[in-house]
DNA sequence: AGACTTTTTTCGAGCCTCGAAAAAAAGAAT
DNA sequence: ATTCTTTTTTTCGAGGCTCGAAAAAAGTCT
């Protein structure tokens, strides 16, 4: 903050503005990448001439031959795919899907697997994962650019330097340090976050124009999750990964969340809190391990056909969602809202009861300029978000100093 | 974010870096700058001796004798006192104070007045704020630098530009440009700004250890405000000054609030709330309009003498803050708090039960690494806090690019 | 084929920061 | 008093970076 930039972080900041530019518009010719960098001609073609030469970026061959417009035609330039690669893993419940991702963002390999998180000891959790990881790379190393990068999502919570799973619902375990693990077991630098935040970057990526600047990504599942852009930043806690939304307080000593304590949004929002309330359950009955996405879907039928319990579930679901926002939209102001995951499938059963709740808060003074999106499918998402994360990241810190001498490697695209 | 670092933004940067490092030291040799801003001696000498030159900054002659070491002397370095200065307005329920300060953060004139803004009519609100600065900077333009900069500071929330009052608890006016208004009459840049805002940058300035990138300060007064810092900057909303920590919801449906809602932190926490429920009345009585210091001083020594209405009051404060503290520590994590206002004076009842509630809370994980200060009088920090968010305006916006020429008046300190 | 248009590269100028060396300004030693 | 030592500050040349203008390149249009 009180440090002055030193003249060797110019050219690093302004390449690594080039490499960004680049992958978000997928392909730009060099004019289109200096009036979006705001840098002038000459610098950009210094720029990027040298990242051409280094295997970062290449020149597209087969001008696609669109609407021909007078004048020298723009080249266009895009990432180099072989010019590395990151491995992503997405841990959840029974589920582990490992992905090899190139430079230029597609899948290369994939590999997964099904397991019993909740049960398995400790041990077996990271052998299964670390092993999955190896077997990937080793047996993809030849396909792509080398694996500079491993991110590993999971649902819960992490610590705020992104290297340790300190508490997840998918698992009994606590404290497991992924990120040494995966270092160790690879030797390539390796991060854990949240699956929240990352299906907030995916979903950023996915339509800027909606998600730019400040937003929530929610996550309607067996709990509630978050992921929250602000500033044009992922917001992470100081000292976690932050963003418990599902924990908030709906009610004080109100209804018994998963997590021990009572009144949490969870506990009125989440999978078995919906379940217990539309079995008529008392409100500290034990929320129950695993609520299937069926059963959900089967309550929320139930609910749509006539008025009685279910419905009822929802709507209290929706009031405790509603509240809750008001009060993050009261401290963070509104801003658009997405609703992820499988529950967001009944999102016409909770919308009503949202809306009611939000308009008795201070938050929602603007609730009508409050929106909201579904997206039911999330794993893809955080798959997509933990790419553009690692990619990212060797964007600005690996290929932006240009340390890194890719030899031959040139242009296998 | 995807802008380029042009050559000239260099410059102008470390030169801000050179303005804010001296303004955080007080004083300190081209050495010290050196070391905290991270750039070579040669570039701290070119750069400060251009600001000495510029009238911007002064060498400080008398060398105070301390411990005199061996090796020449460090020759400190300080803002120039007159190269520019602030005008400052706080305008809070029935008064209004005015002062200019200087560029080093002197008060060097002051200019008060008490008047009914919840009776007054608009126009007559505007005049006197109005014509109290005009008085002041021209009955002072002579002594010290031209006032580059007005800022006032109010509770209730502006707009996300610091330009309109959009609401405020002092006046049932809404709506009010004051920045427009004051560059009308004075030809000079306005801001408009929250009060707790301007309180988190003083507390800030005051002890930087305890309050570095992430805290809040929570105003106890006749409503509760909040001010925060997150990622080493004050946040604001998208759309308003935001922070609305008064009015995120403690019980859904509950006690009414001024605002009009039920259920806000305010409504149990806020002076009026807590008169309301000593006095045994119910809770959707109408909040009385003002509550004196003074009462509240007088039910927390009731409650502190013995159990019963007036005891109960405060728990009930303590515990709307506590689960409200909780849920935003669960959104933000925790981080030091002040408690600031005449309120504060009572944080001894308040204590008990906010940190008994915390701990029922997902943000009460860390609740022993919560820790609370209190600051009594908030009027000097919001003062305070004004002026040093004037003045880093002038050194990072107008000192910092060089674009004013100081002319003959230089080192007037 | 030549004119025109647009993109990209080249080239020199002007800044900026840096490291090393020199100069300055004291106290300490003789 | 004069000469070392030590520390701070300035000076100076080197190396980089970005920029604007001009030149070169690579097409379409007539």
């Amino acid at each position: 903050m009180t440090v002055g930039i030193r003249h060797d972080d110019l050219r690093r900041r302004n390449r690594a503005m080039v490499i960004l530019a680049v992958r978000h518009a997928g392909q730009a010719s060099r004019t289109e990448i200096a009036a979006t960098t705001a840098l002038s001609h000459s610098t950009i073609s210094a720029i990027s001439s040298d990242l051409i030469g280094e295997g970062v970026l290449a020149e597209v061959k087969g001008g696609e031959g669109g609407a021909m417009k007078r004048g020298r035609p723009q080249v266009a330039i895009s990432l180099n795919p072989s010019a590395a690669s990151v491995c992503v893993v997405v841990l959840s419940l029974n589920s582990l899907i490992a992905t090899v991702v190139d430079y230029a963002g597609c899948s290369v390999a994939e590999e997964s697997l099904r397991l019993p998180t909740l049960s398995m000891p400790r041990d077996e959790l990271i052998g299964q994962t670390v092993g999955t990881v190896v077997r990937l790379i080793e047996k993809h190393s030849a396909k792509a650019g080398p694996v500079m990068r491993i991110i590993l999502a999971i649902q819960g919570i992490t610590d705020s330097e992104s290297r340790t799973l300190m508490w997840s619902p998918i698992t009994p375990e606590s404290d497991i340090c992924f990120a040494d693990l995966l270092e160790q077991a690879t030797g390539i630098p390796a991060t854990v976050e949240n699956d929240c935040n990352m299906i907030a970057l995916a979903l950023r990526s996915h339509d800027p124009e909606r998600y730019r600047n400040d937003f929530i990504a929610i996550l309607l599942s067996h709990g509630i999750g978050m992921g929250m852009v602000l500033r044009g930043e992922v917001f992470t806690g100081t000292q976690s990964s932050g963003g418990e939304f599902g924990h908030m307080i709906h009610r004080p000593d109100g209804a018994l969340c998963r997590c021990g304590r009572r009144g949490c949004v969870e506990a009125y929002a989440g999978n078995y809190a919906i379940l217990r309330n539309a079995e008529g359950l008392a409100e500290d009955t034990p929320p129950v391990a695993d609520v299937g996405d069926g059963d959900i879907a089967a309550l929320a039928d139930k609910a749509r056909r006539s008025p009685g319990p279910e419905r009822e579930a929802f709507r209290k679901a929706g009031e405790a969602l509603g509240f809750s926002l008001g009060s993050l939209f009261a401290l963070l102001d509104p801003a658009p809202v997405a609703m992820v995951g499988h529950g967001s499938l009944a999102f016409d059963l909770l919308e009503g009861p949202i809306r009611e709740a939000i308009a008795k808060t201070a938050g929602g003074q603007h609730s009508k300029a409050i929106s909201f999106a579904t997206e039911p499918n999330e794993i893809p998402l955080i798959r997509e978000g933990c790419a553009i994360r690692a990619l990212t990241f060797l964007d600005e810190h690996v290929f932006a100093a240009g340390m890194v001498n890719l030899g031959a490697r040139k242009n296998a695209g």
